[in-house]
DNA sequence: TAGATTGTTAATCGATTAACAATC
DNA sequence: TAGATTGTTAATCGATTAACAATC
């Protein structure tokens, strides 16, 4: 196993590989080879082995990868099994449809609750996830280990929301605020979901014929 | 200008490098510099200046970059004044979401209305956007000329939906289903937004100790 | 054993950075 | 004009692809 400096775009496909082993898994696939996965990846069978061998070395020469184990080492390298907690800081309409339509379980995160300013939210509240009162997050933070901050306030106030999350010690931030979260001092890691920029490029893929 | 296949890379640097062009607009500034713009975007000052030079002369040499000019350059190379069209296929959580919370607007882009298949749903719906029958989609396609289609359906319908679409000749599909659509005979282009993927990087960023 | 496929080194390709002539 | 900064060519760096010995 060499561990020095792995690249963003090997880290990129992880989940990726995950998905397509998951469908191999789903159709009762025990084995595979780089090259059966090049081909769901559209990638070539080289690519595949340099970026597993990044991690260590999961195959049998002669014979392929086990996909099962496969599977669970890359989860493993994803942290996935690290039992990570989070947070849901802003419950808005994308903070309302993570907690209700998306399987953090899936991701390996731990949601634990949810925090508003809006009074009317606060109490049991959506899809069985308690909300809590924005006041209260540094006294929760301060008793409960949560690792992810997933960032759904309003433009205006997300820039002073993270920083309340970073004096809080909180390790990472997942944000779905369309503004680019500068850190400081703080070693904060910053995971951006930034929609318009995806519809963006969407429309340079449009107007350029060039079909990518 | 040149443009011989412009890469991936360059072409999601665009639309951060229009979100630090309107911060400087707000910010009442003028005219910036390659050095400015690199500092902005943490890049090196040639980086930027190769990135533009690859859509045309935007500059003007021993002064800089005319803030407004460029920003309207860079907009127009995205297809933002394209006049593109789009409906919102699918109004579960994530659909409602991006109806109520997403400025298409601001990407340049027309949002007609929304289709659904639960009948309860029908009718002038969310933050004014109507929504239809499902069943009337191909018809409503072959009467109005749409280029988007953002696909929030879930999961165990998007490849059936997709493949609707596509046969409706739908220009683009803005994906937020976590599902590779793959597009078997056709040059429909694909756009995804994969949160689970994102969230996996996180993950392994939080892991690893590389900061980055 | 023979065939197959990995892990890994070497070669190629592309993207980023540096340098500088052109020019405002 | 002199100073500054672009546009663009050249150099470097890193990522992808090809090749192949190791080995199951």
């Amino acid at each position: 196993m060499k561990n020095k400096s792995i690249s963003e775009n090997t880290i990129r496909r992880l989940p990726r590989y995950l998905r397509k082993l998951d469908e191999l898994i789903s159709l009762g696939i025990i084995c595979t080879t780089s090259r059966v996965l090049a081909d769901l990846m559209g990638a070539t069978a080289s690519q595949i082995r340099q970026d597993l061998c990044c991690f260590g070395e999961f195959g049998l020469q002669g014979y392929g990868y086990d996909v099962k184990a496969l599977r669970e080492s890359i989860a493993h390298v994803l942290g996935m099994d690290k039992g990570h907690t989070a947070i849901l800081v802003g419950v808005g309409n994308v903070g309302r449809a993570l907690a209700d339509n998306f399987c953090f379980s899936l991701c390996g995160v731990d949601l634990k609750c949810a925090f508003d300013t809006d009074e009317k939210k606060i109490g049991i509240g959506i899809n069985g996830l308690e909300v809590r009162s924005m006041d209260t997050i540094s006294e929760y933070l301060s008793k409960i280990n949560i690792d992810i901050a997933v960032l759904c306030v309003p433009r205006n106030v997300a820039i002073s929301t993270a920083a309340l999350l970073i004096e809080n010690s909180i390790e990472a931030i997942w944000n779905f605020t369309n503004i680019d979260l500068v850190k400081p001092h703080s070693d904060v890691i910053v995971e951006n979901v930034h929609f318009s920029d995806s519809l963006m490029s969407l429309g340079y893929y449009m107007s350029s014929d060039t079909g990518r």
